[in-house]
DNA sequence: CGTGAACCTCAACTAGCGGTTGAAGGTTGT
DNA sequence: ACAACCTTCAACCGCTAGTTGAGGTTCACG
């Protein structure tokens, strides 16, 4: 019934989008059109059907949110993909230029971020500390809970730890610490296993393609358990609000 | 020709915004224009010629600045005058350095786009079956794990239970059922639990505004959460890739 | 007092953006 | 076989952000 979610026909990919931002009224016209003005190229069957693969469906929310979030014109959202395409990101402004910047920018379901395994970023503790902008008392506390560490083997930190430095420092302004955030790491934790567990499979398969097929589904399962995070911490919000 | 720096008339606060602004091009009519939008609002001399106080000139600048630097559409700008006016900080002014902002947060925009999802999507279970791609059985399962619900008082469902169905069914396609999924609910409960934590004291203080500032804090976190849970788990896929 | 620059209003016009629509036709799944 | 789905292409649309011009008033200076 439910094919391998990866390669989406324009109805498919329309359908996830409606469903991404319900109130939005996308159409199949504002998909293709997006093609045209070079936001998207996805490809084609022989007989020219459109094919969306999980990136370019990253791309198509990514527009909508810049669209709806930061009232961004197409062109600038070309260039930020563009950007993107090449290297690293560069969206929301700019900040101090000696330091990399995140790209999880805001509440997306950052799926670009599971891409971005060529940033390599090195970061001593010291920029840690102060592209975080947090206290060196604070860093000690999330290392303590396993929230930031520095890479296997190294003094240094990657991306990662930015943006979970950055969050943590803005959570620690309404009050929370990092032993409140310790729930975060078992969960994610647990998104992990199950993650490893559906992909363990693929990878053992002696077939030809395996581990392309295995990241592929790494990359697709990442991006699920993020969008539904996302939305059951925003139902449950309901009924906070 | 020489007056009181304070109260321009157009031609000299055309003579100003120029200095300042000198690759814009900025014409008569176009501050006439902003004025019809009712983005300032000069006084006015008995004769009817119109006076710029420096506050008006600020305001100009702003929306020159606003225009060039994020692209945002007049009314929103009008609304950051507006809020402006009534006592609120200057929305996407340049941040301090030391504090950093939180993107999803930034001002109305941002508030309107978590907020936009409220919108009163009402779906019956016949369409959610069929937009979200998932078996009635599946929506069962979903149902007694408590992840879709329909609201609370209808037999409708919401926007989120769209998404999250959708969700749920791709990854159904890699074997995830529905038990596997309980972990998702338990860990979007427990950071549904840590904002109400934070927002019930905000909520509960007397002062004026304390309603829209607890909604703000809401939204925050809200994004926050999702950003850090983001970050660990694509942190932690790093050991399984 | 006259004259010209600077100002006024109001209506009509416009360029560009971000799509939408419809017609005519090809492809695919059951 | 036939519906459901997909394709292109050109024409059309509504909105934003102004611009332009006609016709008239006010101000500053000689």
């Amino acid at each position: 019934m439910r094919q391998s979610a990866a390669r989406k026909t324009i109805g498919q990919a329309l359908a996830d989008l409606r469903a991404e931002f319900p109130d939005a009224d996308i159409k199949e016209s504002k998909v293709r059109f997006l093609e045209a003005e070079g936001l998207v190229e996805p490809e084609r069957t022989p007989s020219g059907y459109r094919k969306y693969s999980t990136r370019d469906m990253e791309r198509l929310r990514y527009i909508i949110r810049m669209q709806r979030e930061h009232y961004l014109p197409l062109k600038v959202i070309k260039e930020h993909l563009d950007a993107m395409d090449r290297g690293l990101e560069a969206p929301l402004e700019g900040g101090s230029p000696t330091v990399p910047r995140v790209v999880l920018a805001d509440g997306s379901p950052g799926a670009e971020a599971f891409r971005a395994e060529r940033s390599d970023v090195r970061i001593s503790r010291r920029e840690l500390v102060k592209t975080a902008g947090i206290t060196e008392e604070l860093l000690e506390q999330l290392e303590a809970y396993g929230l930031v560490h520095t890479r296997t083997g190294s003094k240094h930190y990657d991306a990662d730890a930015v943006v979970i430095a950055k969050a943590a420092g803005e959570l620690a302004a309404f009050g929370l610490e990092p032993r409140h955030l310790r729930a975060f790491r078992t969960a994610a934790d647990r998104e992990v296993g199950l993650v490893e567990q559906v992909v363990a499979p693929i990878r053992r398969s002696r077939e030809e393609g395996a581990r392309g097929r295995a990241d592929q589904a790494i990359e697709e399962l990442a991006a699920l358990s993020v969008r539904l995070h996302a939305a059951l911490v925003k139902d449950g919000l309901r009924s906070v609000r």
